[in-house]
DNA sequence: CTTTAAGCGAGACGGTACGTCAAGTCTTCGT
DNA sequence: ACGAAGACTTGACGTACCGTCTCGCTTAAAG
């Protein structure tokens, strides 16, 4: 009966369900993808992708939460040298990975899915909340005006390297990261 | 020959197929909007569209421009007041706008239509070259300091608004576009 | 609106697929039939068929109308022999035509379907009626006995060439029809 | 190992199924039955019956030999009387019982499987063979001519009560059999 | 003031993908 | 050890749109 908890079947087909997704997304996009070439290219039968999920966005939100990996920020240096390096590992990541290539399928499928808009939520707060966390950690050492709203701080910091991927369709050059690193924070 | 340049019948199909299209992309969204249904709400044979549209991609790309109100700088007070006024207008419009809520969409069509990737790029290069100029003025007239890079800035000042609208599902309050403008342009 | 009268696609997709639906009958039988192998073979689309019937037993159905053909008495002769005559071309024709080879599969469907039933109650009736008439010729010249019962004599003179090929599985040879007319007729 | 001849779940499972199948067969026919919904009915696993049958059409053919009523000519009165006796019997028992309801799904699956023709020539070769005995008996003892062809004219008797349920698809009446004894054995 | 040719709506065409269902096979677990 | 349960791959189901096509009507223009 719980036999399936067992069968690893059930967990090669998973992933290899979730890989055909992921490179899916990236190659053709949300709208393009089909659940029939996800099948094709992972080997496995319609159904059993329909057995699992409740369609493609439930696919497409679970193959996501696959292929999040946990970003540690730097504690060493100055508040600004490690924001620094959190946004151009950000700029890195935003240039060239599987998260990054299927961002543009995400947001859209985020307008018309709950799961995937939760998700995706939950990745950007996540981000957000390692640069806030450092902002708060300046100002409290008096490196970074008491004046500054961390919030409002890392949404600017962060918005002009998912601005330029996103809406100009050019990944921010790492190197200007420190520039606006030096706007902000002055 | 020439006569579908005079020829009313063109332009009524026209403008019945260009709001079907809008009205189809607010309720359904890009992904689930189909020609068929397009043709069906504007009364039009599914041939009458394909005469003159390439595609889904191509119809809404040309929808959307009909709807793509002018953007004018205000040209009286400081640049700090001008560049707030913009940017709370980019609030706003991106907060509740046909446009804007297709572009999830657009972003993601653009990823894999050059067409739509040069009408979504010249979009933001407006917006943006209104920012620029107006920043241009400042450091010409002095009122911002000559160190700045206005395509920096303006990237930054603009970065955030759509940072909230596109990553975490929020329109950015335009209340708080003044402590943007604050943060950035000192 | 009523174009499609005139359109020669439908014609030429229409013939097609009755030759597929035909030829698929023949070869695999009714149960093992599947509209995507007759889409397949007759180069059409499967919602092609579904925009002219209804479904399999309405296809079959009418397939099978187009390729009944008339079949007439002899008039020369004495009824015996004319009788004799029907019933060889009968036992020729059971033994080896389209419709024989679709006949168990005919059989089959008109079990559950009042379309098909119908029609092959036609076909057998229009055969059964030839014989009837020949006999009853023969009872009103003498030839045979006023006792006999046409349409009861009909079923016994035809009944043993169908008991033979759907029952026994082996055409009733031709050669043997004589024999039967001897027995029955006198 | 040949354990399955004492375990008393095998037979259990076996009659269970027998059962279901005997049921669904008459319902729904041979060609909307499934092997899932027969387990569901039986309340079993649908390995267990492929365990134990090929397939749908060994499973019928298994299910109908059980059902399958030894038939016995009577000893006593004339040929003729018994001839007629036999024939009543049979067109009783095709215008009414499970194993006639499926005899057209037998003919149409005998005609792309040998196990199922083998099955049901068996089946018409057990009846006819009755027939056959009867009339040799008569020859024997003079009361049939010895010009006879028994094989013959079983088919001949027979037929008609086919041809009527196959053909018109209307039972041969009982009360007409003695009127086909009389014109077939004179 | 007619031709005449365009643009039109309608919708059939061959296709692809949808999401469902059943086929027959295979694996695991419980009795 | 064997059967029940159920996941697996496969492939047909009937539907919806795709983008292309053919048709007969309507209508604006050029003769």
């Amino acid at each position: 009966m719980i036999a399936s908890a067992c069968d690893p079947r059930i967990e090669r087909s998973r992933s290899a369900i979730h890989s055909a997704t992921i490179e899916e997304l990236a190659e053709v996009g949300y709208g393009a993808m089909t659940i029939e070439s996800i099948a094709r290219r992972a080997g496995v039968g319609k159904a059993t992708i329909y057995r699992h999920w409740r369609g493609k966005l439930d696919l497409v939100a679970s193959a996501l939460e696959t292929i999040k990996e946990d970003v540690v920020a730097p504690t060493e240096g100055t508040v600004r040298a490690r924001v620094t390096t959190v946004l151009e590992a950000l700029a890195v990541h935003l240039a060239d990975s599987d998260l990054a290539r299927c961002l543009p399928a995400l947001i859209s499928a985020a307008q018309y899915d709950d799961g995937v808009r939760e998700f995706q939520r939950g990745f950007s707060r996540e981000r957000r909340g390692l640069l806030i966390a450092l902002l708060d950690e300046g100002i409290a050492s008096g490196e970074l005006s008491a004046d500054l709203d961390p919030e409002l701080a890392a949404a600017v910091l962060a918005g002009p390297l998912f601005y330029s991927r996103l809406l100009s369709h050019e990944p921010f050059p790492p190197g200007r990261v420190a520039q606006v690193v030096a706007l902000v924070l002055g």
